[in-house]
DNA sequence: AGGCCTTGGTTCAAGTTTGAAACAAACCTA
DNA sequence: TAGGTTTGTTTCAAACTTGAACCAAGGCCT
C-alpha cells in the first residue's frame, strides 16, 4: 500500500505540536533546575507520591503513572534518595518490591517549588489559551494517550508469540 | 501574591497532556530508532536540510527551526556527519559559520525512513483526532510556541541590562 | 519438592543532553 | 585601527536516558 502522507493540514498541526511541546518542555525544565535544582522529571516524581497514601508508592506504580520505564525511574529514585527527598523501603508483602517513601525534607522541598512551577506553567500554557481550549487539550491529550497506551499493552500481549504452543500442529 | 493554583479542569488537561507527549514521542522515537537507527530529533535535522534550498542549512538556522540548543546540534550532527548522512562545509560569507549539506545517502536513509515514519505518526496521532481536533491542536500549539518564542526573545534583549548606560545618572 | 515462566528491580555500557566556558571571526565605535 | 562587544560554533564534564542483561523472588504446574 503507498504511504498515505500527511495533509497540509496535518503537517502544520504536527510542526506546531513539535515546536510547542519542545519549547514547553525546555521552559518547564528550566525553570525547575534553577528554583529546585531538579529536572521536571524528578519534580513529578516528588509530586507524584505527595499525593500518594502515606507519601509512598512502588516503583513499578511510580514508573507506570509517570509513563516512564523502570530502569529511568531507578536512576532518577537514586539521586533522589542521595539528595535525601524520599528513602527507597522494603515491600512488606512482596520481597521483590521497593517502595519510593517522601520524606518531609523532600515534602518541604516540593511546597517551596510548587508555587514557581504552577507559576510557569500557567504563563507558558494555560494563560495562552481559552478556556474552550483547554477543554480541547485535554481531549486531544486523552485521545493519544489512551491510543498509545492500548498500543503499549497490545504489544506487550503480543510479545514472543512464537513461544505459545498451539493445541492444532500448525507450524 | 498568593499562587493561583490549577484548577481542576487545568490539572486534568496539565496531566493528559503530559502523558500524551511522554508516550508520543516514545513511540516516535521508538519506531524510527528501529526503522532508521536514529533517535526522532536525528531524522527531523535530515527532514528539515531536505527541505531547505540545496539541501543545505547553517547550523544556527537548523538549531532555531528545531528549536533546539546550538550544543545540542554540534552532537547531532557530528554523529549524523560520521555516519555519513551530510557533511560540514565552511560558510563562504562568513568564515565563522559553518553548513551542514544533506548527503545523497543521507536523503536515501530519509526516503526510505518516512513512510514508516508517517505511518506511525498517523496512527499514534491523527488516526485519534478529528478533522476538527486537529485544527485545535495546531492552534493551541501555536499559541503556546509564539508564547514562548517570545518569552525567549524577551530574555535575550534583557539580558544583562545592568551593562546598559543609561544617558541620565540614576543610579 | 523441582522445574519453568513471569514479575519487580537494578546494573551496566553506550548514547544523548545540558550549560558553562573557550575560541575565533565579525562588528562596532571612539 | 585598536579595543571591546557580539555572534557562530565547538568543547568539555557532569548529568541523564536507553535497552539489554541480570538477579531475585513469586507463581504455576506436575
Amino acid at each position: 500500500m503507498t504511504t498515505r502522507w500527511l495533509t497540509p493540514e496535518e503537517q502544520r498541526a504536527w510542526r506546531a505540536y513539535m515546536a510547542a511541546s519542545l519549547l514547553l518542555e525546555d521552559a518547564i525544565d528550566r525553570q525547575l533546575q534553577q528554583d529546585a535544582g531538579m529536572p521536571h522529571l524528578y519534580y513529578s516524581i516528588l509530586s507524584v507520591l505527595s499525593e500518594s497514601p502515606e507519601r509512598r508508592l512502588r516503583m513499578t506504580d511510580l514508573a507506570e503513572r509517570l509513563k516512564i520505564t523502570r530502569s529511568r525511574l531507578t536512576y532518577a529514585v537514586t539521586r533522589l534518595e542521595k539528595d535525601g527527598m524520599l528513602r527507597r523501603e522494603a515491600c512488606r508483602y512482596d520481597k521483590r518490591g521497593s517502595v519510593a517513601a517522601l520524606t518531609d525534607e523532600g515534602f518541604a522541598v516540593l511546597e517551596r517549588a510548587a508555587p514557581g512551577h504552577v507559576e510557569t506553567v500557567r504563563s507558558s500554557l494555560f494563560d495562552r489559551l481559552s478556556e474552550e481550549q483547554v477543554g480541547q487539550l485535554e481531549e486531544i491529550s486523552a485521545a493519544i494517550a489512551q491510543g498509545l497506551q492500548e498500543d503499549g499493552a497490545r504489544a506487550a500481549a503480543d510479545e514472543v508469540p512464537w513461544r505459545r504452543r498451539s493445541s492444532t500442529a500448525c507450524s
